[in-house]
DNA sequence: GCGGTGCTTCGCTGAAGAACGAAGCATGGA
DNA sequence: TCCATGCTTCGTTCTTCAGCGAAGCACCGC
């Protein structure tokens, strides 16, 4: 029969063991060194050269030289996503590790998922959108309202680059923790950078939990509040 | 590290050539006996049934004994939507088969997805349906809206029974061949059904593409114009 | 009952590929 | 210039597992 695309091929590559870690641990958006990767993984520099090297010619990471490290980083949006899709699947199919990481609560909780939120609180953020009207439904899946930008250039996104950008502003996401969808594509990437410039979530030194400082705790349930209420905030 | 459920086991499952022939069969929604199977995967009893023991001891595959054959099919919605999302990763990153099959165009056109409508059928469906209002975003995805309860009741759909099933009524799914959404869930399956007991679209034999039927490409059109408009068409 | 069919279990073979040590090759800093 | 660091290439070992034939088991129709 042998119809429509290949799927073996990326199966495989995700299939192993440290090359499964690796792509996990480049879910956290950031580029990370060959040897941070071997790392993670638990095994030597060359097992971990051959590995990258597959990865990335199946086309599931992208790589760039700087002077004697090579950072490796997830090849797109899309790679994430389907990572995701495999994430809730194993998630829900009792595939998850016999004793609980530390940040396992606050992986729960908040956790970068590639470029944007995910977690309760990227859900809660989602919610509160839809709720105030800042999102509609799109012909090709969501898309900001007229209202939706201007809550957004309220918080400090410049809406403008957005709809300029060639990536979608807006995309859906199936959060594995919570099995429902959070806010991805570009405005999804704008606001957690926001947050994480306004000092409200912090990222850990490593994997992809996410840390609610004391300000983010103050700030954050009035936000999402008068999000849902359709208010617009400003913020410096 | 270790942190998050683990990809690995469901990728090394799928990474199968063999095992990815099954799945990829099995996406035709139909429950499939175990020497199918192994027709299509193009190997030998036994190992089809090593496969198979596996694959549902992951949990992507669930069986039925009947007499003496043993159906197989997917385990549930949650395991398609991971597949397709690998397909459309597998797509993108040009993973596709040498020679397209001589069902490649008619798969693009209109093909079964688990168990509702993909390709440029499903995607124009999906954009009629929202462009007639038919479709409402929610706090947990897409939702039909009350004039969609019309519209689905008018086509011959028992929109009570979707409400009263557990299975959510609507739902995305991100098509591979057009990189946009279709509709899935409750509504899709029932939509899917009732085109197939209509007699406007027909399934081939084997595999997921769908044969518009002269009477499908009869009123197909129309329908579709009727619902953009957000007309409600009512169908014996 | 008895053969035929569908599927599984068993035992074996062979091939793919994950892993590492050692050596090689760049780059950056002293 | 030299050394240290980060990564890759090479060659080898070893485990894993897909695949099949033969035999065994369950179920159906006769």
């Amino acid at each position: 029969m042998r119809t429509g695309p290949d799927i073996a091929r990326i199966g495989a590559l995700i299939g192993d063991p440290a090359r499964a870690a690796m792509l996990t641990a480049l879910m956290s958006g950031r580029a990370l060194t060959a040897s941070e990767l071997a790392r993670v993984a638990g095994i030597q520099a060359p097992t971990a050269s051959a590995h990258l090297a597959k990865l990335a010619e199946g086309g599931l990471i992208a790589a760039e030289k700087q002077g004697r490290h090579r950072y490796v980083r997830l090849a797109g949006p899309e790679v994430a996503e389907a990572l995701e899709a495999l994430l809730g699947l194993a998630q829900a199919r009792g595939h998850v590790p016999v004793r609980p990481g530390p940040h396992d609560a606050e992986m729960r909780r908040a956790r970068v998922c590639y470029d944007h939120l995910a977690g309760e609180l990227g859900i809660a953020l989602y919610r509160a959108l839809h709720a105030g009207g800042a999102l509609a439904l799109a012909s090709d899946g969501v898309d900001l309202t007229d209202h939706g930008h201007g809550v957004l250039g309220g918080l400090g996104v410049d809406t403008h680059a957005l709809v300029r950008a060639r990536r979608p502003a807006c995309r859906t996401c199936l959060d594995w923790s919570e099995r429902t969808h959070h806010l991805a594509g570009g405005a999804g990437a704008a606001l957690l950078e926001r947050f994480h410039t306004l000092g409200w979530l912090k990222r850990r030194d490593t994997g992809r939990a996410l840390r609610v400082t004391v300000e983010g705790e103050r700030h954050m349930p009035a936000l999402l509040q008068a999000l849902g209420q359709g208010e617009v905030t400003r913020l410096a």
